[in-house]
RNA sequence: GCUCCCAUGGUGAAAUGGAUAUCACAACAGUCUUCGGAACUGUUGUUGUGGGUUCGAAUCCUACUGGGAGCACCA
């Protein structure tokens, strides 16, 4: 709204001046980085004296001279701009009149939680594919981050004004699943695997911890022992044409526990799918679009497999292999499949994966791929290639054990929540409620807060904290805002904004900045600017709250300091539920 | 060997080609009869190396050094 004021005012003042094309020029208008500086700063002067051959200064004061009398000519009564100043090089900075700032606390606490919501995605049909876990495998550290950030992009392009779905893609075939039936055997005994048959057996949690045993068992076995290679390999041709009863059977219960773990951690992370797609639901569709191109000649027999050579089209890609000499598609032509099958069930604008960088590489291949094989849908596969969580050790591998599970470090965490809140006064159950949100929390925000594609050093220690820069941080500011407007009610001193109470606080400032963080993290696909932007916005909150009393009913200004502190609150609660985190009410 | 990604205070990170490189942790020095101290204020300290482009470079180009990932039937 008032960027386009200013745009605007730019505008006139260069007609008027009579200098053309600025229009082709790169402009930026963007908050300076030193708030003394003003509220926006333009660059128009350097970028147009270097094309007129001027001095970017003088261009500035001239500029500047043209905008003010803009503004004289204008209704000075509707003046949204207090000052302008030439500055530094040659910035053009603009300070905003105290009304601006007044009329957007007033909207804030107007719009409530619709606050920041916007349309520029315009109903964008989406699916957003994320987490990723395999049945018979641990839900790792990794799915945890691939869930923060997929959950959050999803709020955030909903909040952008995108129809979101939320998908999960599992392998519940291929021979992965072949080495966990393959350990899983050899660690039960007859009468546990009798008990297994009847779906008794262990707790849910302990269940899975059993599959993640029996898949490093059966993983070492396949690499060391040729006999069990042989075994695994005829076990995985058993399962995929179900011609074993029992080995049927014990894949049935395994992938059924396996996913009913995993809704327990996803309703505890606050995700809730709209489609589950399964590689054995893609694979033969892959393989079918693989192999009609194939007589198109864009894919070719060798060795006995079909390969795609990626490098014919572009000298960064590569070959790769899209159906084995076994005839089985790999995950490139399941992606493909999978992309296909996706857009039946929901005719999307554009589709976003979120997964280990890793992949990055052959993702690119498998998308030049899709150009020929699927065109009307490859201009719309977005792929997201996050970093990974790294232990101080070295790298985690489910093949050697060397795992955090997912599970086992949200535990953790709580645990030292609860150690800090024991001198709380609660119930035992709210106690552990507070500190699942809070856990949470603290992880989320510990993931989400840096660049997706950047890996994590994951010390347990540090990595989690509970001060400054951190999940808890910005729930606790949260907490703090609620308190005072719980003593607020309690003195009857109710929020309101009055004519000329904004002292352009730092507060006030970041406030109004919500909306752009907004559009800007979904723009990018970075929640990682929503998640900076909070954290100085609590920041400003903690310094407003230190520097005086805000609820003081011999203070004039106490309604408008009530106002803003519940501006912060309904921005604070918005914010954090974009990141996918919950804020207590108490903690 | 080839390709891609990365390198920012002691540590972990941020920065749409812009002004004095921002934040947190740690360290040190302070604030506390309060609306919740999981807080606030202050101090010290940073762009791997050499060239180049630009009015202006952490950011773009180039060479090097160091780290990570990928490179044919796993995902």
């Amino acid at each position: 709204m008032i960027e386009k004021v200013l745009e605007n005012l730019i505008k006139k003042a260069l007609e008027s001046l009579g200098i053309e094309g600025a229009e082709t020029l790169n402009v930026s208008l963007e908050h300076p980085e030193v708030m003394a500086h003003g509220d926006y700063s333009t660059n128009v002067a350097m970028v147009l004296a270097k094309k007129m051959g001027e001095n970017p200064r003088e261009l500035a004061g001239k500029i500047k001279e043209e905008m003010d009398s803009v503004l004289q000519r204008n209704d000075r009564g509707e003046n949204m701009i207090e000052k302008i100043e030439v500055a530094g090089p040659g910035f053009i900075n603009f300070y905003l009149a105290k009304k601006v700032f007044e009329n957007g606390v007033g909207e804030i606490l107007k719009d409530g939680n619709q606050y920041g919501r916007n349309n520029i995605l315009d109903g964008q049909r989406t699916i957003i594919d994320y987490t990723d876990p395999n049945p018979f495998k641990d839900f790792h550290i990794g799915h945890l981050m691939s869930n923060a950030i997929g959950e959050s992009l999803s709020r955030i392009m909903e909040a952008n004004g995108a129809i979101v779905k939320r998908a999960n893609y599992q392998g519940d075939v291929g021979i992965h699943v072949a080495k966990a039936i393959w350990g899983a055997f050899k660690m039960l005994n007859e009468s546990e695997c009798k008990k297994a048959f009847f779906g008794g057996w262990f707790g849910l949690g302990k269940n899975s911890k059993i599959w993640g045993q029996a898949y490093t068992l059966g993983a070492i076995a396949f690499e060391t022992d040729e006999n069990a290679k042989k075994e695994i390999t005829n076990l995985n041709k058993k399962i995929y044409d179900r011609s074993d009863g029992k080995i049927n059977k014990l894949y049935d219960i395994g992938r059924k526990t396996s996913l009913e773990y995993f809704e327990k951690i996803y309703k505890i992370l606050g995700t809730k799918f709209d489609y589950y797609f399964f590689e054995s639901e893609v694979d033969d569709l892959g393989k079918a679009i693989v192999l009609e191109a194939m007589a198109k000649g864009y894919f070719e027999k060798s060795d006995g497999a079909v390969i795609f050579r990626g490098e014919k089209y572009d000298p960064l890609l590569h070959t790769r292999v899209f159906i084995s000499s076994q005839g089985l598609p790999t995950y490139e032509a399941k992606e493909i499949g999978l992309t296909k099958e996706k857009y039946r069930r929901f005719a999307f604008d554009k589709t976003i994966a979120v997964t280990g960088n890793e992949i990055n590489d052959y993702y690119r291949v498998v998308k030049k791929a899709m150009e020929f094989t699927i065109p009307d849908l490859a201009s719309k596969v977005v792929h997201i290639g996050h970093g990974m969580l790294r232990l101080p050790s070295g790298k985690m591998s489910s093949r050697t054990g060397q795992v955090i599970t997912g599970e086992s470090l949200l535990t953790e965490i709580q645990k030292n929540i609860l150690e800090k809140m024991r001198d709380r006064m609660m119930s035992k159950k709210e106690k552990t409620q507070i500190a699942e949100i809070v856990a949470v929390g603290a992880l989320k925000y510990s993931i989400l807060k840096q660049a997706a594609g950047g890996d994590i050093i994951f010390d347990f220690d540090k990595s989690i904290s509970f001060e400054g820069d951190s999940g808890p941080y910005l729930q606790y500011s949260y907490v703090r805002a609620k308190s005072v407007l719980e003593k607020a009610k309690d003195e009857n001193v109710k929020a309101k904004i009055n004519k000329g109470d904004s002292d352009g606080s730092v507060l006030e400032k970041m406030l109004l900045r919500f909306t752009e963080v907004v559009e800007r993290a979904g723009r990018e696909y970075s929640p990682h600017y929503l998640a900076i932007y909070l954290t100085e916005l609590a920041s400003a909150f903690s310094t407003f709250y230190a520097e005086g009393k805000i609820v003081d009913k011999t203070d004039a200004k106490s309604p408008y300091k009530i106002a803003l502190t519940q501006a912060f609150s309904v921005v604070m609660k918005s914010g954090l539920n974009l990141l996918g985190i919950k804020v207590p009410e108490k903690m």
